[in-house]
DNA sequence: AATGAATGAGAGTTCATTCAT
DNA sequence: GATGAATGAACTCTCATTCAT
């Protein structure tokens, strides 16, 4: 088994592996059932030698933030201006990317956004998932393509989008969504194009220049975030 | 007939007061180290008593996501419209009314969508909330103030902006934010007016419309949402 | 309902009512589901009612062993010779009572004699049973029917061979038993036919005189027992 | 493997240790004083230690009455036919065996057969001991020596008589009894005799062959049975 | 006569954690 | 490096019982 096999490697890959079965059982069986004893059959160890690994239940927790904040800001940073590309396309696209990350992998943001501050007992940092929010809009601004303001102010307004409609999302599955790509494009449009500077003649023909309701495809052509939500 | 009531009376507002205090603890303290015997140390009474009032821990789960979303939908329905009053006005303050009451009440807000779903055994309502947004929103679109669409797709959009500001601030209340107000504002603003046709003649007179990205004090003004935020 | 009816009635049958239904959910549900407050909600009451009847659980229980041996040794001794009958089918008739109030109130069967001495904290009577056994094996005896013999070693010789018959029928309902009527006969006829003196010439016709393996109707005729187990 | 099996060795003595323990404590002071908590602080252990040796309290209760029937099963199966003893001896010793194990070990016959029943989850097996009786009145009847009939109505018979007796000695110990030997000598005699085919000519030379009532000292001197009770 | 309210005690059970091996 | 054994603390929950009303 997968088990077994990774229970030959060495120390930091068997951190990985308690942290990726404790994240599971934790998010699955919620606070309240998740107990170590159950964690160290799960990845057939003894309870004891988990002690090996972590000092405490509370250790764990604080990694398994740790780790779900990293990769998130990860996500969310990874995405990087390609050539000619105009710095709107590239904040829409940072913006994409840090959904598809809350999508994709609903366990790390639930564990980042919902456990990750009660429980905390070091403070913690989803400052620099805003951080890259803000450099982005700022170079926007800087390039004229969004209306000149508190960069703080604007970045915020942009992540309580982008956390909204995830949270929506990962926190409940089962309500009657609309297709996941329509709102989340609906959601990252208005929020971005509402601060924008209009770009009348070149991007859009028409003589009002009012942004279309339908479900804007424009935005899914142009970053590369799949199409999986 | 006189002592039944007072009984019942009495009983109901023990209730009131054990969950009162369960949810202070309970957001306080967390799911993991929240228990019947510290809630019933609180309240000064002896674990066995609280199983008078209710039949068990779950059932104090259970009411308290009740009590939580009642209020909630209550809050954010209670907004009706003035004499004269435009729809879209009608919208932002409904808007606003959610968010003023996750913030006026963050132990209801965090109990509604933080742990409502994990723990819940019954599937719970958000979705009343959710409808008073959508009816809100068709009767715009019906006035011509927003862009004929999808009006799930809309609702959903404009919650995902509105539960965004209301969770980030009630979750992460250290973060250097701007002023709720100014947050609160942009955000509905932007949401909202990314949606609306153009009021170009009457309401704005400057030539190319767009709007200004300081915190825009009209909403403000014609709500009557309280600026305590 | 019979309960309402009941209600309104005196203590002393409010008492035999909660003896009643603790009897019930006594035997019904073992030692340790029982409890008072199960018990005063069966019967309609509170469970502090019950405690106008009764001082204790304890109290309860002692009742309950008590009248369960007054009806045991009522039913056994009930049964009085009738004109010209002979001793020995007086005995057997006794003995048979004996049997059939145990199979027709296995609750009380099982009272007297399965907890009534664990858990009795006074001196309970099986005695008097078995002194009404006593003196008509002495009876027979003083008729020349029964060898002579220690009247106290025969009565318990035939008492062990009832309470064997009644107690593993009663406690073992379940077990692939013969029918009721052929074993009991055996079980009665085998002991106390092992202690008589042969009346060869009369009732038996055979030279040797051996009883009869086959199921020995004459014993159901000679009594009056019902035929029911 | 030593250490493995050291280990097997000692975790099995530990739960014949624990069992033995609950045995006593549950046989004195009856099932509702019994707790896993006084059970644990008699030998000497954590409440919770229990739990590495048991699954629960149940468990200790069903392994409680397994090997109570087991040991009851095994005693009486132990009687063998030794070479020339006549069936009719091999009979009344197993019987013999049977009261013998239930007088020596009083708790174990307790818990067989009055908890067995009532808390048992899952059907246990007074049948094996039964089947044992079976086979021997079987033989008893092929050798002419009993009379002919349904094997299960004279063994069901033969075990009322043993079960009744040990069960009295064992659960009215206070009762002023006759010897123990007597008591149960005479029990067995009736039972097994009443059904026997006459011996006369060899056994019993008197000219009416009847059974002698005072305390018949043949099956003693046949069987190995200890006179102990 | 009956109840609602309350409690102290205790139940079975699970937990995080330690430590000798 | 890993485990078995063990524990103290805490858990939810039920119980018999009392007492003012």
């Amino acid at each position: 088994m997968n088990i077994q096999q990774l229970r030959q490697k060495n120390k930091a890959e068997i951190r990985s592996l308690i942290l990726a079965s404790a994240r599971k059982s934790f998010v699955k069986e919620g606070y309240e059932s998740f107990s170590l004893r159950k964690l160290a059959q799960q990845i057939g160890y003894s309870p004891a030698a988990i002690y090996r690994y972590f000092k405490s239940k509370d250790d764990i927790f604080a990694c398994l933030t740790e780790e779900s904040f990293d990769l998130l800001i990860q996500a969310s940073s990874s995405v990087t201006a390609e050539p000619d590309e105009n710095p709107v396309s590239v904040l829409k696209r940072g913006m994409h990317a840090y959904v598809a990350f809350g999508l994709d992998h609903p366990d790390h943001y639930r564990i980042a956004f919902l456990l990750g501050v009660t429980n905390a007992k070091r403070p913690h940092r989803p400052r620099a998932a805003y951080d890259a929010l803000r450099v982005r809009i700022q170079q926007c601004i800087d390039a004229g393509r969004i209306h000149p303001g508190d960069p703080h102010l604007l970045a915020q307004s942009l992540w309580a989008a982008v956390h909204g409609v995830t949270s929506l999302l990962v926190q409940r599955p089962s309500f009657p969504w609309v297709t996941r790509s329509q709102l989340v494009d609906r959601v990252i449009d208005s929020a971005v194009d509402a601060l924008s500077v209009p770009q009348q003649a070149a991007t859009q023909g028409g003589k009002n220049g009012h942004r279309n309701l339908s479900p804007s495809s424009a935005p899914s052509r142009l970053t590369k975030v799949p199409a999986r939500y």
